[in-house]
RNA sequence: GGCCCCAUGGUCAAGCGGUUAAGACACCGCCCUUUCACGGCGGUAACCCGGGUUCGAGUCCCGGUGGGGUCACCA
């Protein structure tokens, strides 16, 4: 059987976001699972979204949480590098490449130059909502013909290439977890694909690249299921052996609405400075949309791996829940290596001021008496410093029987003597 | 609004024609503990509605309802 080959394709618009944390882990479980590679490719074909070091940022994120990938973009000495048989990986740099295959798609008669403005398209949308019809392209360059086309475009003027689908056709497609879909082309726009300024969109660019990168599986979040049979029309077109989809149920708030940056604390770095633990983060977002067959429920990224399986992801959107990821969490710090877990508390006493550097050098075995002690309380590591304060400055003697009470345990006379 | 997806306790979820409908989080008791936490024991709580199919539907089909997604030169 052929090698599985899966990718995750982040735009470098900002943060790594749960839910795209999801979607990573999803892809890196199943790719493990079946010993097949794993890819980061970098979609940057929306310049104007582009922020300055969110590739960085994406990378950081996917390291710290485990996830690792055998080809794509990686970071080096502070550096972007790229490694792997099937480059570039970032999208911008493979420009020539689309060009060539919508140049290809225009000679077989499947797509078209479309020389539409922006104002004209608004002010066509805007009368067909008015008039209550659904808002769609008109197809008024549909049938320009392709010298006059080429003359204008010789004139210089600006102009976009649109996939040209057939009518009324019924476009099928498998999905692993939610079946058998048919979508009728009439519900189908004619996508842009090319766009003015030679950019290609995200639906050519997924296509060639995925192909070009001999992806089998591809697995993202279901909002790209109403535009897979664009995706898949043009595999059809190409000729090209077509991949198989998953399409992941939805992450969402207390509210059920899709996790977003304005209710706060989506992004994996938030979570990384509240003191989660990596390997508690990922836990408990495997079990949103996944359970294994055994339904145990505290697992490491090597479990994960073993058992995880797309037969076993469910079709609902589940809510993240915080109090859910506590207790996986706590799990896995009270399961963490000592010497480790003071590693990452020590930044947290230290900006609490409660510790500097020359007490970790000299009372750093204190320091991991007072980890072992609280770690029991606590739900991530940020919570440290309330449950440690009481050992600092002083507030307590060890004769204070009231005070003690509040926490005593077989370790606090240590502490307090030292 | 058109199209698409979805529907088991408050939440995550087992279940894949016959079960007293698991388990976990949260919540509420009790026990343990000089307190808290941890741990242990127990409890409250669910198959959206209506039609079919079937000897028998949470499980299959159809229709409603509800929720979500999507209708960009954004991904």
């Amino acid at each position: 059987m052929k090698d599985v080959r899966l990718r995750f394709a982040p735009s470098p618009t900002g943060y790594l976001h749960i839910g795209g944390l999801r979607t990573a882990l999803y892809n890196y479980l199943f790719a493990k699972h079946n010993n097949g590679q794993f890819i980061l490719r970098i979609e940057d074909t929306d310049r104007t979204r582009y922020v300055e070091g969110a590739i960085e940022n994406l990378i950081e994120s996917l390291q710290w949480a485990g996830i690792e990938y055998d080809e794509g973009v990686f970071v080096e000495e502070g550096k972007i590098v790229q490694r792997g048989e099937c480059g570039p990986y970032i999208q911008s740099e493979r420009l020539d490449i689309y060009r060539k295959y919508v140049d290809e798609l225009i000679e077989k008669g499947d797509a078209y130059y479309c020389f539409c403005s922006k104002e004209r398209l608004d002010k066509v949308r805007e009368e067909q909502k008015i008039k209550g019809l659904i808002p769609k392209y008109d197809g008024l360059c549909r049938s320009l013909s392709l010298d006059e086309a080429k003359e204008r475009i010789a004139n210089g003027e600006e102009y976009v290439v649109r996939l040209k689908l057939p009518a009324k056709k019924d476009i099928k497609f498998k999905d692993l977890v939610r079946g058998d879909i048919v979508i009728n082309t009439e519900d189908i726009d004619d996508q842009v694909l090319l766009k003015s300024d030679g950019y290609p969109t995200y639906h050519l660019a997924v296509v060639v690249d995925d192909h070009l990168m001999g992806i089998t599986h591809i697995v993202r979040g279901e909002e790209w299921l109403p535009s897979t049979p664009k995706h898949v029309y043009l595999y059809e077109v190409f000729g090209w052996e077509k991949p198989t989809y998953v399409h992941l149920p939805t992450v969402l708030n207390k509210e059920r609405k899709k996790l977003s940056k304005r209710h706060g604390d989506v992004s994996v770095e938030d979570f990384r400075e509240k003191g989660y633990l990596p390997e508690g983060l990922i836990n408990y977002l495997a079990l949103v949309g996944w359970s294994p067959e055994d339904n145990e429920e505290i697992l490491s990224m090597d479990e994960l791996i073993e058992k995880f399986s797309f037969e076993r992801v469910s079709k609902t959107g589940g809510i993240f829940d915080r109090d859910k990821l506590d207790w996986v969490n706590e799990h896995h710090i009270r399961n963490y290596d000592i010497d480790k877990l003071t590693q990452l508390a020590i930044p947290y006493l230290k900006e609490a001021n409660l510790i500097d550097d020359k007490f970790i050098e000299e009372k750093y075995d204190w320091i991991k008496t007072l980890v072992e002690t609280v770690k029991e309380s606590i739900s991530s590591i940020s919570e440290i410093v309330d449950k440690a304060d009481i050992f600092f400055n002083n507030k307590v003697e060890p004769e204070d029987e009231e005070a003690l009470s509040v926490l005593k345990q077989e370790h606090v006379s240590e502490l307090l003597n030292a």
